[in-house]
DNA sequence: GATAGGATTGACACCGGTGACAAGCGGCGT
DNA sequence: ACGCCGCTTGTCACCGGTGTCAATCCTATC
């Protein structure tokens, strides 16, 4: 029963190297060795591992030197099953754009280093009949600790409510604030918008278009709001022919755009509603021959790899997606570490960034 | 002890139900549920979920029954534990490239689909120098199944050694054989990158140049001899001082770009290892003043996303990423479920696809 | 009818942790 | 001296599966 005491630390560690050696074979430690080798019970491991403050400070130094000396670290599995839950963290998307979803999950990533959390990742399908099934399943079989969920599923009501009736923990990843504060992450996107209307606003443009995406999304509609609201504060007006729908991929900025730029007078400036879309309207801009931006201002939203790829670059809103990924797993973190984690913020604001794609409209149009 | 017997499987399947509301009370079933249901022990129920052929067949058709009236599935954790290893399978990856990262996952998770596996994501830093060790601890900590390593840590030979000590399953996903059959998915850059060099020379460019990517990455190398084979089967040779070191990113592409369209005579063809790169050589001709393709003609390698984005689309040499993702699951799978999947190939040919950024090399030139 | 042998099935311990509860111990009030 | 209390620690069953090995059943053979 080889305690601390009188002996120093370096007899002991030779001591822990010479046991590992003879009683385990190579196996990796368990719980069961640190405890023969602290000669305490595997119960009192266990608290140590879990932080109790119910053990005796001398014990709990010696339990948690042992512990790094031979390099212990208990079986997530093991304690999944005791516990009924697992160390895994879902990532639950629907995304049609990649961009998003590997930045997201990046920072999930980033948030969930140094924890004993993994995490999983579980594309699903919206229109599917059984989508809330699968993950429902998904999650009750894993025993997930907990799942974020980014748009457009996180908008879907039924899915949170699954996921309070499966007593998982989740945060939603939104434009808006949809649930309880501790459950979202609020990326404004209405803010956002606004700052691209004030932008063309300031530019002076005054015929101005705009591509919108599917009005089920939500941060489609909270895209054209916002976008107004900045256009409004210039006096400048979105008329209904200068607003055409298309829901977020590159084909279909292509089409509208191509579409409103046919249009008689055309606009001067058109914001899309992504940065796919925003490239699609540029690129048809391009192949009729148009100059961009001097015969016409393309404004998108993200602020994805994309936008610095085309030329022009593309002026754009961004929004901190990978630190939002980042925010969603420390504050789904928070509930398991009660304390030790303070949730940091659950709102980030998007910010315009300005390149060769926008510029003021020509005299003579 | 109810059988199926002389009862309808109508009356059986109510039994069931009954049953189980009385017994589970929203719990989920369990092994011991079954059995008690069944009236046979836990490790008949085992024995059918592990469809061991040593089950009589009527024992097991009921059992099977009873499994899918109740929805019963084993716990993941439960085995496991038992097991010494999970149902999770890894992707190990340190790939700068997000669209590359993203395809290869979602062709894992297309190849999970349907079966017990999920996917936990793992990026590593090849340059730190515990990164051997944090792999290795993630490994073995969570007892993967196997992992799907993609380059460039997928051309680390300590890596795979490592791999083979833990008993971890494997693929590797390369540009050439690295290692058995069975743990690798072969690309074949130099075969495409050829393709890239015989469109060039069959355009009749003569002066031709590249921009590849590190030599320490193996793909690099052979997208350069592959394309220096191409070129070569037209008599046209790529000149030392047409070679352009580039590191596979944008910016490098845009350097490397602007001093080769500086040289005099400046080349009429570009060839960059990467979709990315080639973006960054086109966009800086197009700030240049350069007309691609009519000035310049640029091709890429990869056939991501950004190819299609740009104007002129770019030509590039493209590998079914996602369906590669795919294969490597199947084939670490083929080994658990020995018998069932049949490891299709594991060899992929990249196809060059033509857009407007290649063109012959105009007369006056 | 006894026995062998293959086909099925079951009993039990174990994987590596955790929860519930009890027990040991020293100090303190009475 | 006794009982109570708080602090620490241990015992034991259990989470939901699996491996090992023994037990049972059924049929075929002699």
């Amino acid at each position: 029963m080889p305690r601390k005491s009188s002996k120093s630390a370096n007899d002991y560690k030779k001591a822990c190297k010479r046991w590992t050696e003879e009683n385990l074979g190579g196996r990796k430690p368990t719980i069961n060795d640190v405890a023969t080798l602290a000669g305490v019970s595997k119960k009192t491991i266990s608290r140590v591992i879990n932080k109790s403050p119910l053990v005796n400070t001398v014990t709990r130094e010696s339990i948690q030197f042992i512990i790094d000396e031979i390099g212990y670290r208990p079986d997530p599995q093991a304690r999944g099953l005791a516990l009924r839950r697992s160390y895994l963290v879902g990532l639950i998307y629907d995304n049609p754009n990649p961009q998003y979803v590997l930045n997201v999950q990046q920072g999930i990533l980033d948030g969930l280093r140094g924890t004993d959390f993994e995490l999983v990742v579980h594309p699903c399908d919206r229109k599917s009949e059984t989508f809330l099934e699968d993950a429902r399943k998904f999650i009750e079989l894993q025993k997930l600790y907990g799942v974020v969920v980014t748009p457009s599923v996180s908008e879907d009501g039924r899915l949170a409510e699954m996921l309070r009736e499966v007593g998982c923990q989740y945060v939603r990843i939104a434009s808006v604030a949809l649930d309880l504060e501790e459950r979202m992450i609020v990326t404004n996107d209405r803010v956002g918008a606004a700052q691209a209307g004030r932008h063309l606003g300031e530019l002076g443009h005054k015929r101005v278009a705009m591509v919108t995406g599917r009005r089920s999304f939500r941060s489609a509609r909270e895209r054209r709001e916002g976008f107004e609201e900045g256009l409004a504060e210039f006096g400048v007006e979105l008329a209904p022919e200068y607003v055409a729908q298309g829901d977020y991929t590159f084909d279909s900025g292509l089409v509208r755009g191509a579409e409103l730029i046919d249009l008689d007078p055309p606009p001067t400036a058109i914001f899309a509603a992504n940065d796919e879309m925003a490239a699609g309207v540029m690129q048809s801009a391009l192949v009729a021959g148009m100059k961009v931006p001097a015969e016409l201002t393309v404004v998108g939203f993200d602020n994805f790899q994309t936008a610095t790829r085309i030329w022009p670059r593309l002026t754009t809103v961004g929004s901190p997606i990978r630190k939002i990924g980042t925010l969603a797993a420390r504050q789904l973190l928070a509930a398991a570490f009660d304390t030790s984690i303070e949730v940091e913020q659950n709102q980030t604001t998007p910010k315009l960034v300005r390149r060769e794609s926008s510029q003021k409209p020509k005299n003579d149009l």
